[in-house]
DNA sequence: TAGGCAAGCAAGCAGTTGCTTGGTAGCGTA
DNA sequence: TACGCTACCAAGCAACTGCTTGCTTGCCTA
């Protein structure tokens, strides 16, 4: 593995952790076992290492995306898989989105980083259109305020990054399954 | 009211929107109109606001919650009981949840914020045993995994804070509404 | 009208921050 | 053996951080 990329790890975990200004290049460093200085041999700024984590881990995440909403399933089963993928997503690139959850409300302040903003409209989009489609296809609620619903998806699905733990007794297709089963039949007796 | 009240309330908003640490004690002074070290004729430190901030917010809630956790009626009832009160403390005091949901973590690393965690148990404890009851009086589905059901309802009632703004189109009792609807129905179709 | 007090100013200190500069060690290759 | 490249070191700078100190101002009240 070439020494960038294992330095961007290294900085991914100390920014899901403690947080992106919280974390000084000091920090990185130590954990590199170099000195501070020698980060901006591969790197221009702080920033641009956040940049280069969020951007690159977006890309694949909407790539997966991508293929399901390209599938010919029905409305529901793409639902599922969205929702899935994005447990998985949590699972296998905690760091990344932590730092997404955490840190992009302060980065999107910064020009450079409206693509956080861009994404974010996408992601909107993205649920938006399918859980209209559930609606118009007939298995989802009529009366459901779609904007509301993908919201309080969202939050649910992305913000279990600050809980979920990779190789504990819950699996990340365990916690899909049981949210699904919640947020489709509900938590009420039949 | 008193000057030291209407700091805290500067110093609150100005947390909840750019984070504890991002906040500098001259941010907070700009905001009143004095100079930074004035601040330090009421208060101790920087640490100390927030924690008059947090302790006095999550005192009154827990009030709220106890008055209902008192009350005689049915689990289902004290359940949505409880969402509402969240759901209105989003509404009411919007920067003392913000500040709890983006810097608890930050701040429960130190010892004198030890109370955080202990509100934390608490609150488990109060959500577990509301859906453990609403299930022994079989109102609520017998295949429930508990914990994850108290994790995804605090997590999307929390986090709502994040977007829900007091005064827009959708009042708290709305949000309310349609996330009680969902969360005990379904968004399946009947 | 003298005393006490809440509120704030002016200046600055020590530590931390992101980042810069000029240099060097080691390795592969021509 | 000279060259170029990657990776890093050593030292430090300017800006910013939380906080301290000694002092002043204006108001209330006894």
């Amino acid at each position: 593995m070439p020494r960038r990329t294992e330095l961007l790890g290294i900085a991914a975990e100390l920014f899901a952790e403690k947080g992106f200004t919280n974390t000084t290049v000091r920090d990185i460093a130590d954990a590199a076992g170099i000195l501070s200085g020698s980060l901006y041999h591969h790197f221009d700024s702080k920033e641009s290492m956040v940049e280069e984590i969020l951007t690159s881990f977006q890309a694949r995440l909407f790539e997966a995306y991508d293929e399901v909403l390209a599938s010919d399933d029905d409305p529901r089963t793409k639902l599922e898989r969205v929702v899935r993928l994005s447990f998985e997503a949590i699972d296998q690139h905690r760091a990344e989105v932590a730092i997404y959850q955490n840190d992009s409300s302060y980065l999107g302040g910064f020009e450079r980083f409206g693509f956080l903003a861009e994404r974010n409209a996408q992601m909107r989009t993205m649920w938006t259109d399918l859980v209209r489609e559930g609606v118009a296809a007939g298995v989802l609620r009529q009366d459901l305020d779609v904007e509301l619903v993908y919201r309080f998806i969202r939050d649910t699905v992305w913000v279990a990054v600050r809980w979920y733990r990779p190789g504990g007794d819950l699996t990340h297709t365990d916690v899909a399954d049981q949210y699904l089963s919640i947020l489709l039949e509900g938590i009420s007796r039949a």
